[in-house]
DNA sequence: TTGCGATAGTTCCAAAACGAAACTTAGGAG
DNA sequence: CTCCTAAGTTTCGTTTTGGAACTATCGCAA
């Protein structure tokens, strides 16, 4: 079964995470709730590439998760914040920070972490 | 930036995302908290490939979020149960669950769901 | 004692997703 | 003009995924 089939699944967590849940979304999610909004402050901050971050901000932008919103009229510029169906994930991200913190200690970082 | 090297980061959503946000592993998390335990009932619930099952338990069981028991002495067989780790992923489970209540209807439930 | 079914994987290959880096577009500043 | 910023897009080689077949092991029945 493909990934991209889970968004009828009859579980709802399933149809959560066919949003969701793949490796970068809820990381840019988590950036939103502390701030920030702009194309370039994601991708310094999550380390991910611009060629992921566009395709997954265009699907939350569908998804009603992100709202694109024109900042600057000069070089037109758009930004993304939060809709309120994208606040709602607010306690998924806790929970999953809270479980971190308890259970994910970071490792010691190679010595020369100076 | 690869996603592997996610699991030092210095943010804690990312460290859980690093382990469980991936597509499907919290599938299968929501699989057993629903009581499976058998590589095959994940398959027949969860709709995922034998090849990547196989991969996710593993990183699973290093991970200490699930424990394989060997269930049978006859033929040796293996299940795999959650670990006190892996329970307490219970509220984040939770909470995508009820965000996908709320927001991600289901789409019209194919005509034939009798 | 051979063949069959159940269960937990593994292997193979093509297709899709990803990562890195360069390129594009558009206005502003010098 | 030319460079700078910022939001993307394109290209291309690598990695991951999906699908399906194959393996291993034992219990059971003929």
């Amino acid at each position: 079964m493909k990934w991209s089939e889970l968004s009828d699944n009859w579980c709802p967590v399933a149809r959560t995470l066919s949003i969701v849940g793949d490796r970068w979304t809820l990381l840019i999610l988590r950036d939103c709730f502390l701030g920030l909004s702009r194309f370039e402050q994601f991708i310094e901050s999550s380390g991910m590439t611009r060629h992921i971050l566009a395709e997954r901000l265009k699907r939350l932008v569908e998804a009603g998760i992100l709202e694109r919103r024109k900042y600057s009229d000069g070089p037109k510029r758009y930004d993304y914040v939060l809709t309120e169906k994208g606040q709602e994930l607010a306690p998924a991200l806790m929970t999953l920070r809270d479980w971190g913190k308890k259970h994910m200690p970071v490792r010691r970082a190679t010595s020369a972490d100076t």
